[in-house]
DNA sequence: ATGCCTTTGTGAACGCGTGCACAAAGATAC
DNA sequence: GTATCTTTGTGCACGCGTTCACAAAGGCAT
């Protein structure tokens, strides 16, 4: 789920599970919060109410990394931040470039959850000449004719794309090629990478669209008794139905002759419509 | 993995598992654009490779919501357009507001990705009074105090949080109490909701973190022969090292003997800076 | 019709992640 | 030193998700 990479055994990673590794900032987090409050130590169970999972599982997550806690007391704060920080990489500076400095791009510049861990804009880089040279978060604007240069000379290894989907792939390959090795995707993409590349995605549609699977199901179960399970649709929402896309129905998926699965409701609308939605690209 | 919920049997969504609905926008996506080539079919193996995923698991998923394909022949690509549209709830308007309107709550008010889909953004909203009035995307932005109102009237029931963290809780218990029972949450924090309610987490400063541990983990196996097991260290990446933080050890989380962690942080590592490290919150 | 060829749909095996429950370890009190 | 109490670290079992591999289904040619 981690890499947009198809091929892959996932974890391996000398031992810590990747699912470990995803919660490890969480914990970071929690635990950073607590030493400035100059909290000396923490119970499991403290720290995990804190981070927002179940106590075994972060015990289990830590006894990873070895046994650093104190039984019979807790976990040292200072200790595990550092150790946490280590097991990371947090305790060494990594620069990032960010390409594509868009809406999207702009924002991510000025985020100051960024700099806060080890990580250091090193560049903003876009396509478009007029942006080379103006300052966005203090930083001036290059040109992608820039990029190799830019990741040579400041040793990049990881790089944040928040470009259109249509330029993506291309500004990864670029990427690729320059030396980074692990990339932040924000656009809207499937990247293909060589092996040896990680790659995380970062999709708000996506997040929005898994929400609105759950919201439906929600308004469905409570508003009426459903009939067929077939009927799955969640007989109209509590909310004020505007758009409705084409309302009618599926069209007949049958290479042949009759008309099977219709099943939907009409009898399929001409939705010509349909065929105009545009793939309208983000930032 | 989903929700930030705590505690919940996870699934349970009428037979659909997370896992495969967390795929559909992906399958979506990649179906659309081939809609918008004409195409009329696709094999599980063509339509796999453009999401990023294995064909097996491909038709699993769609197993999962009916007999949609065709054998010896593949599946009708309009026809699952609609399906996984009506599956996942995008056959119908979804209104959503934006609480906090800094970079990043900016960005996402004009990201297209949003209203291509069947989100409509309904409202954006700002705590700060000065920001009240002004455009943004084409939408005045309301104050905070105009929240449960605005919720009601437009029968929201979505709600995204790009607040600074420290926010980011109170906001969603106003958006909770008011109706919404849908979270997409940018803020750095872990959001406590009542039972029923959805939360799903962006955060930006995590997915580096994840990718930071990657990039060491690489640089780490391919630099040196590491001697000792305990000896994690990276052995200094490829990249300029700057800002490498206390470079020493590790505090001892011994409780016992010396009066330690009073620790303003003095007996550690020299990096008082540490304690100074900002919990720096972003846009 | 009949047979061949393609592709779906799924049964079954496997592996990872989660959570329970408890023994081991250490601190603290006496 | 001994007993008690707290909290860690982990063995174990369970369930979800992934993948393989194949039989069933349908199109297409003859």
């Amino acid at each position: 789920m981690a890499t947009g990479r198809p091929h892959r055994p996932t974890t391996r990673a000398r031992g810590i599970p990747e699912a470990t590794v995803a919660r490890l900032p969480l914990y970071l987090r929690a635990l950073t919060a607590l030493s400035e409050r100059s909290v000396p130590t923490v119970s499991s169970e403290e720290l995990a109410t804190a981070a927002g999972v179940n106590s075994a599982k972060l015990r289990k997550d830590f006894s990873y990394l070895g046994s650093y806690g104190t039984r019979g007391v807790g976990y040292d704060v200072e200790y595990l931040v550092y150790q946490i920080s280590r097991e990371l990489g947090l305790t060494q500076d990594w620069p990032v470039v960010i390409v594509g400095i868009g809406n999207l791009g702009a924002a991510l510049a000025n985020y100051g959850g960024f700099a806060s861990r080890g990580f250091r804009v090193a560049a903003l880089i876009d396509a478009d000449a007029a942006m080379a040279g103006r300052p966005v978060a203090g930083i001036a604007v290059q040109h992608i004719d820039e990029l190799e240069s830019i990741i040579a000379d400041n040793g990049v290894s990881i790089g944040v794309i928040a470009t259109p989907a249509g330029a993506a792939q291309q500004v990864c390959e670029r990427l690729v090629a320059a030396g980074v090795t692990s990339i932040l995707n924000f656009a809207p993409t499937v990247l293909t990478v060589p092996d040896g590349v990680d790659v995380r995605k970062v999709d708000l549609s996506i997040e929005l669209q898994i929400l609105a699977f759950h919201e439906q199901r929600k308004a469905g179960e409570a508003a009426a008794a459903p009939d067929i399970t077939d009927m799955v649709t969640p007989v109209a929402p509590p909310v004020a139905a505007t758009r409705r896309r084409a309302d009618d129905a599926p069209v007949r998926p049958v290479v042949d002759g009759a008309a099977r699965h219709g099943a939907g409701d009409a009898g399929s609308g001409p939705d010509g419509s349909d065929g105009g939605r545009s793939a309208a690209m983000p930032a």
